[in-house]
DNA sequence: GGCACGTTAACTGTTGACAATCTACCTGTC
DNA sequence: GACAGGTAGATTGTCAACAGTTAACGTGCC
C-alpha cells in the first residue's frame, strides 16, 4: 500500500506498542516510561519518544508534559465524540464514493462486507471488529479523500481500543452484529443513491449508539467509567475530550 | 484558555514557525533544515524535531523520511479535501451546539460573528480570515466535542495557509466576504433549528466552493497549481492527499 | 493523629556527538 | 555530447549523557 521503504525505528516501536494496546496487553492508564521501553526494545530514547508521540497523535495514548505518556483510558463520552465525527465524515464519504468509485472499487467494498459478516459469524470478536473496520475503511478509501481516510484510521483505532477494553459493558454489541445496517450502506452505494447511503450511515450509527447506551448502568453512567486504576502510583489523567489529537 | 504552564521549547519553536508559515515569511515548499533552525533559535535539534513533527501533524508541513521537512504547498485539491471534512464536521457541530449551548455561548458566537463582519469591512485580509475562523471556531467549541474542536483547528490552519499563499487566485473570495451565509448559520443556531443550521452550513460551503472554482483558469486548472519552486535544489514533494495528518 | 515542609529518587526535557543515508556534483566512457 | 558510475558533502536518524522538574516519601511540628 504505502512505500515499502525500510521502517524507521520509531515506526516499528509504534506498531508494536499499538498492537500491545489494542490487544489489551497494555492496560488503559498504564504509564509508558521512556527509559523502560528503550531497554525493552533495545533502542535509545529518541525513537521511543517519537513512537509515543505517534501514539498520542492516534489517540491511543495521552501525553502530559513533564509527567509522561499514558495508555488512553477512553470513556463512553470519548466514544460518543468519536462516533459523532465518524458519522459526519462517513456520511460524506459515501457520497464521494458514489461520485467517484468505479465498479472494481464497489466489488472490493462488498468483499470487505462479506469478510466482516463471516468474521461476526465466528467467535473471534477482535477479528470481527477488525473486519468491521475494514468495511468502513473500504468506502472511506474509495472516497478519494486522503485526509478523510487518515482521519478515519485515527478514529477507528480509538473505536477498537474502547471496544476491546470495555468488552464487558458493550458485550451486547457483539451479540447483535450490525450486518443489516452494513449491507444497507453497501447496497445504497452500489445503487448510486447518495441520499439512501447517507441515511444508511446515519442509521448505522443510530443503531450502534442505541446498543451502546442500552448497556449503561441503570443510573445512566457507563459501567466502565472509572479510570480502572491498575496501580495507585500510576495515576492516569482524565483523558476526556481535550488533549486527544483526534485531528 | 489552556494551562499557563511555561511552554516547552519545541512549543515555542512550533508557534514561531507556524506564524512564519501562515504569514508567508516561509514560502510553500521551503525546506526546513533542522540544524539551520537549531542555530537560528539557539536550541538543540531535539526540540526542533518535535516542532517540525507538530507542524506536520497540523498539516502545515510535510515530513519525508530521510529527506527532510518541507513547508506544505497545498493545492486546490487539498483545499477541496479540507472543505469536505470541514463541512461534514461543522454540520454536526451546529446540531450539537443547538442541543447543548446555553444563551451565554450563543451570545459569544454572535460576538465572533460581528467581529468577523467588521474585519471583512476593513482592509486587512489576514485579520479578516482569522476572524472568520474565530466565528466557525465558536460553534465548534460550543458543540462540546473536544475532538471535533481539535480537528477544526487542524483544518482551519490548512485553510488559512492556502488562503494566504494563494491570495491572488482566490482574491474573488475576499471581495465578496461570506457575511450573509455566516449570519444565516448563526441565526439558525439561535433559533434552535437544527435542519436550518445544517442547511446553512452546507450553503456556506457551497458558496465558498463556487467562489473558489470561479477563480480557476479557463482550462480548469488552478492558477496556483504548480509547486511554486522557489529554488531548484529545494524540491518539495507533492503534498496532495496522503501523508497529511488531517486526523 | 494530621498537616506542612524538606529531602530524595525517578523521569522527562534538552543537549551534543556519531553513524547511516541521500543528494548533488564530478569524472570517465560510449 | 549524453549517460552511467563514483565520490564528496550535507542532512537526517540514532545514541548516550546532563540538567531541571515533578512526584513520592519521610520527618518534624502543631
Amino acid at each position: 500500500m504505502t512505500t515499502l521503504a525500510h521502517k524507521q525505528l520509531w515506526e516499528a516501536v509504534s506498531d508494536r506498542l499499538r498492537d500491545d494496546i489494542l490487544d489489551g496487553r497494555l492496560a488503559a492508564g498504564t504509564r509508558l516510561v521512556e527509559t523502560e521501553l528503550a531497554d525493552r526494545f533495545g533502542v535509545s530514547r529518541g525513537p521511543i519518544r517519537d513512537a509515543l508521540r505517534e501514539l498520542s497523535r492516534t489517540g491511543l495514548a495521552v501525553d502530559v508534559p513533564r509527567r509522561g505518556t499514558f495508555v488512553s483510558s477512553l470513556t463512553e463520552r470519548d466514544l460518543d465524540e468519536v462516533y459523532v465525527i465518524r458519522r459526519a465524515i462517513e456520511e460524506s464519504a459515501v457520497r464521494l464514493t458514489i461520485e467517484r468509485a468505479d465498479d472494481a472499487g464497489i466489488t472490493e467494498m462488498f468483499r470487505a462486507l462479506d469478510a466482516a459478516e463471516a468474521a461476526y459469524a465466528g467467535d473471534d470478536l477482535a477479528a470481527a471488529w477488525d473486519a468491521d473496520m475494514a468495511f468502513h475503511r473500504s468506502y472511506c478509501r474509495l472516497s478519494g479523500n486522503g485526509r478523510l481516510l487518515a482521519l478515519f484510521e485515527n478514529l477507528a483505532s480509538q473505536t477498537v481500543l474502547l471496544m476491546r477494553t470495555t468488552l464487558d459493558s458493550h458485550a451486547s454489541l457483539a451479540w447483535t452484529p450490525p450486518v443489516e445496517v452494513h449491507r444497507r450502506i453497501a447496497n445504497a452505494i452500489a445503487a448510486r443513491d447518495p441520499d439512501a447511503a447517507t441515511l444508511a450511515v446515519g442509521a448505522h450509527y443510530q443503531y450502534t449508539q442505541d446498543r451502546l447506551h442500552a448497556s449503561d448502568t441503570p443510573d445512566g453512567r457507563a459501567t466502565s467509567g472509572a479510570p480502572a486504576a491498575s496501580d495507585a502510583s500510576d495515576a492516569p489523567p482524565a483523558s476526556s475530550g481535550e488533549g486527544i489529537s483526534a485531528g
